[in-house]
Parts: C-alpha cells; structure tokens; sequence
DNA sequence: ATGTCTCAGGGACTGAGA
C-alpha cells in the first residue's frame, strides 16, 4: 500500500492539484497539512467523489490537517493529548490492512518563525510534548506512521545550503536534537532508508526561482515505527507536482509498505 | 535580494504567517 504527506498550502486554492494527485498516484493514504479551512467548509464531496473518505482537525486561515483514505478511518483522535493547543495540527486515525491496523499521525510541526521568536519556543514544547505522547502511543499502537510537515532539516544532506542555513529555524541545533528525540522512540525516516538523488528536497520558497534552482529543504517526512520500517519497500518524493499550474510550495512524499 | 503566495478584514490595500 501506498502513504503520503502533502503540504498543500490551502485545500481551497490546491484541491484541483490534490485531485489530479490522487487520480495520478492512486495513494491509500494521503496526509494533509495547512488545509486552511474549517472542518465545515471541508471539500468533503469532491474527495469522496475521488473515491476517498476524510477526517479532517481544521480552523480558518492557518494550519489544519486531514487524512483521506481508500478505507474508512477509525479511533480519530485530535491533537495532542495533554498537550493544550488552540492550533489545530495533528490528526491521527487507524486503518485496517492486510497486516493488522496502521496507525496514521498526520502532524503540521510548527514553523517557529526565527530561533529569537516565542513561536520558536512554542515549536520545541510543541516537539517535546509530540514526542512524549508518541511513546504512548506506540505502545497502543506498533505499527504507527507519523508523516507531515515537519518544519526541521534532519541533517546537513536535506539543506541546498547548509551554511546559509546553520543555526537558523528549520536547521538549528535545538530543532535536530528535538527530531532525534523522535528516532530515539525506535522511529525510521522512510526516506533515508533508500538510495535518492543528490539534493532532494521536499519544499522551496516560492521567492527566488528557488524551486528552479533546487534551494530547497527536506522537511516533509514519514516516520515509521520499527516494525512498519521492515515492511517499507520505497520512499520518495514527487518533485513533479511542484511543476504543475499554481503549485504548492510543498512536494508530496510517499512510501510502499507491504 | 523582505524578491511569493494565501488569507482576513473590509470594501483598496495592508499585515500576518510561512
């Protein structure tokens, strides 16, 4: 089966591109972040008549998330639990597989802004409180994906720049401490688990021609628990739905599990 | 290189966030 993670930058203005997307690349699951739109305005007949159902944690005008998927979600669960936050950025569900129950967690990390900013801090409590309930988490649920965005650079590799950008948000020391703290739970990036090209990344800023160019980062990402990374058979990331007409500033990232 | 895009408020443009 197939799972992604699409940053989409508004669902309203991208849902033509998420719906030659899904027609395209046939996901099981497709994870969505800043959907931008209240749960009531959700296009929710356009994805079911793409053949897919919804569950959706959004407000207006920031953040949002939502899983589409081929089965019916079940066990929804909003946000973070014991963590208090008006924002709305994780969404989890469970699916029934051949294998047993995947466990989905669609998450939009903060961005942070600047490493001076209080949206900096907010991001690494954000981080320290996703971490601590994932362990939870796991335990109730081993074969878990976490995808999203998650607004951090792992390494120097997922950076065009990584002198321009040393220390600054998305690749500060801080931030990387704080991803590892997620693989130190027994989490796998999908992605690094194959060979890739040079220079891949999953998001360029819209200014610059950084998309021509390829000054982009590798931020959107899928964490596999243990025992899901031994059934991934393929990561990657679609760098040509950045091409298409009014694109995302995002690409989506997808992997194979048996 | 504060250079683009999206959204809300409010009825043209500005500011926020990314």
């Amino acid at each position: 089966m197939k799972i992604a993670t699409w940053n989409v930058n508004s669902l309203k203005v991208r849902l033509p591109q998420v719906l030659e997307w899904l027609a395209t690349h046939q996901p099981d699951v497709l994870c969505l972040q800043e959907t931008k739109l209240e749960d009531k305005n959700f296009p929710i007949g356009a994805i079911e008549a793409a053949g897919y159902r919804a569950v959706s944690s959004g407000q207006k005008t920031y953040n949002g998330v939502a899983i589409l998927s081929r089965s019916q979600a079940q066990e929804v669960v909003r946000g973070i639990d014991g963590f208090d936050d008006a924002q709305q950025r994780v969404i989890s569900a469970s699916l029934p597989t051949p294998s047993g129950p995947l466990r989905i967690v669609c998450a939009y990390v903060p961005n942070g802004q600047s490493i001076d900013s209080d949206k900096y801090r907010y991001k690494l409590d954000w981080l320290a409180a996703l971490t601590g309930w994932l362990r939870a988490e796991l335990q109730q649920h081993p074969r878990l994906a976490l995808l999203g965005d998650f607004n951090i650079a792992p390494e120097d590799r997922d950076v065009h720049d990584p002198l321009a950008w040393k220390d600054q948000v998305l690749c500060s020391e801080p931030e990387r401490v704080a991803f590892r703290e997620l693989l130190a739970l027994g989490m796998v990036d999908a992605f690094r688990r194959f060979e890739q090209p040079e220079n891949s990344y999953s998001w360029w800023d819209y200014r610059m021609m950084a998309f021509r160019r390829n000054r982009g980062l590798r931020i959107d990402l899928i964490l596999l628990s243990g025992a899901l990374a031994e059934s991934c058979t393929a990561c990657g990331i679609d760098k040509e739905a950045r091409r298409v007409e009014r694109p995302s500033d995002h690409a989506p990232v997808s992997c194979e599990l048996i």
